[in-house]
DNA sequence: TTCTGTCATTGGAGCGTTCCAAGACATTAA
DNA sequence: TTAATGTCTTGGAACGCTCCAATGACAGAA
């Protein structure tokens, strides 16, 4: 920007409005408004307060901002304790465009460990008494997960990534439609030709689960294909959703949706004991687009959840409520992307 | 703690040290010294004290702290644009111990965008300049990362996961010791009673990938077993890892310490297209038991990196350098942890 | 010339905490 | 009784910022 001049040339010399304004020869006030409200500057002055800015590499102390606009432009995203259930794969990506999108609005985002105890809500309650957070994402709300309905009362800002499946759904989120990513599968594996399409699914009972099943099965009428029998279900193991895939395989299917890439496994292993491998003949879809499905053999088709989208927009739905907490709830179904490999 | 009043019953109303004090009937900075000093009142007035801090549910206002002394208590973790090459699968639970850890001494971690071009050091300067971190944990440290380089000029805290490779070793770090696990991956197999076991590694250059290679080196001339023509090389990618694979069965490799997971699956398609499954007579043993790990068939072997550890130490080194900055540097390095399974 | 209104700029005050130097009080020595 | 000593407690000041009300400059109208 300056090329002929090193902006914060010195060690880590903290540098005040009160500096800049001594250079710029102007108020205090007015450095700041050059910053917040850039239009109150008459243009001559904004220029030469903004060289100096630029000359001493000033940048605000984000403390002293956050306690006098009582805001601190920090995002909490609470993780699990490890110890209670495996930790979700997916995080990765999703935390990343999470807080690419907090960037580029002068926000970020911070962790903080969930306490086991008190469902958590202790740790949110923390978080908030010390003004730490501005609002939260959440992520891996369950049924009966007491956070929204916590957060809500209190008026706090919040987005979840997932539904609110159970009852009051108070509280905006963003979700992935995981039934129109199984139907898309469906009329992709009937344009192939194939007419007895299975569906691998997890027992009934989880909103995820049975919105996956949903699209199968919707799909399934609309192209008047029937669907008794077609169903099967396993819990999310390789080894159990081999028994449940042959039962599909014995009942005649030549090609399957399942909930998860580990479902789908079940199937590359029931044909493999058949001595058959997925492809054409026996075709198969995933859900997730797990780091296996590349590197399976055949690779492996699955339907890719659009987690840089996720992130994005979550936090756009954030920003949004945090500046007009009044405005109506918004909810956000995002399309899952079919990824196509030999499997498919 | 206090069944019989509810702490924080109010909404979100800010409760400051003054109140606690105006309840407690004493002096401002005295509740200040029952939370930050407590040695120096007398027990009568703390426990007064500290009922009143019950009471009310107060908590000190992270950035009126912040401004006063001179640290945010945040832990910044920047990750890489997602545009350059693809997230690193582990993140998660190092993320997780990491943020435990930090939560376990009063810290945060927070988490910013690193821009990709100046190297993404622009990044951290920024952050600097805010105030809004006072140390880093850094991952994902190539050979020639200026990262180091650049924060110890600065005298800025920070360890990073992952050793410097590359020539000067300034500042704190934590790996994981990948000679040790493909050595004691050698003398597993040896104990099954393998003798011509290969090593299907990365290219040559990499200082993660070397380090490994050197491991079931030294084992095999340890146990006096021959290495020549038994080290292949794959970019990590299985389709490429196969036809390096092939070349290790065709020389009469029975089993197979790999790089990485992906690397192993190179060893499985070998042997599947030469009709044959990994097992006792052809076993194998991954790095890094990705997640792919337990879900293949047959189940694979792998070494596992002792994330949860990894994070904890890395926290707590970095909590010893800001406590004193003049600490002699530390180095730690934790063995993987062999994984058994089937295919080995 | 004086007045009025508009616009650009300014210093005081305060956000909630901790540092510091000093105050209150009790205890013991002179 | 007074002074000296020590322990415990306290209010003023400051961290760096933004809000607010007020100031000064300056044009046009009276």
């Amino acid at each position: 920007m300056h090329p002929h001049t090193s902006p914060r040339s010195g060690t880590g010399a903290a540098v005040t409005l009160e500096m800049v304004a001594a250079r710029a020869g102007v108020g205090r006030q007015t450095v700041s408004n050059a910053i917040n409200s850039p239009e109150l500057l008459r243009p001559q002055t904004l220029e030469r307060v903004r060289r100096a800015i630029d000359e001493l590499g000033y940048r605000p102390h984000r403390a002293a901002q956050a306690l006098k606009t009582r805001a601190s432009r920090l995002i909490g995203y609470g993780i699990r304790s490890s110890s209670t259930g495996v930790p979700t794969p997916v995080l990765d990506q999703f935390l990343h465009s999470l807080s690419e999108a907090a960037d580029r609005a002068g926000y970020r985002v911070v962790l903080f460990a969930v306490a086991p105890g008190d469902d958590g809500l202790t740790s949110y309650q923390q978080l908030l008494d010390e003004h730490g957070a501005d609002g939260f994402v959440l992520s891996g709300t369950d049924r009966g997960d007491p956070r929204q309905g916590w957060l809500h009362e209190r008026g706090v800002p919040y987005v979840a990534f997932g539904r609110t499946w159970s009852g009051r759904d108070v509280g905006d989120w963003v979700d992935v439609d995981g039934a129109a990513g199984t139907s898309a599968a469906v009329r992709h594996l009937a344009g192939l030709g194939h007419r007895r399409i299975g569906f691998l699914g997890w027992p009934k009972g989880s909103g995820v689960g049975d919105d996956r099943a949903r699209g199968w099965q919707e799909a399934m009428r609309e192209l008047g294909l029937p669907t008794r029998g077609r169903r099967v279900e396993s819990p999310d193991d390789p080894e159990r959703a081999t028994g449940a895939a042959e039962k599909l395989l014995d009942g005649g299917a030549t090609a399957v949706v399942a909930a998860s890439d580990t479902l789908a496994l079940g199937w590359y292993q029931a044909l493999r004991r058949a001595g058959r491998t997925p492809g054409p003949e026996a075709a198969v879809i995933g859900f997730d687009d797990s780091p296996i499905a590349p590197l399976l053999f055949p690779s492996l088709s699955s339907l890719a959840q659009p987690l840089d989208a996720v992130g994005r927009v979550c936090m756009q739905l954030l920003l949004e409520r945090l500046g007009d907490r009044g405005r109506p709830v918004r909810h956000v179904l995002l399309e899952p992307e079919l990824v196509l490999r030999e499997s498919a």
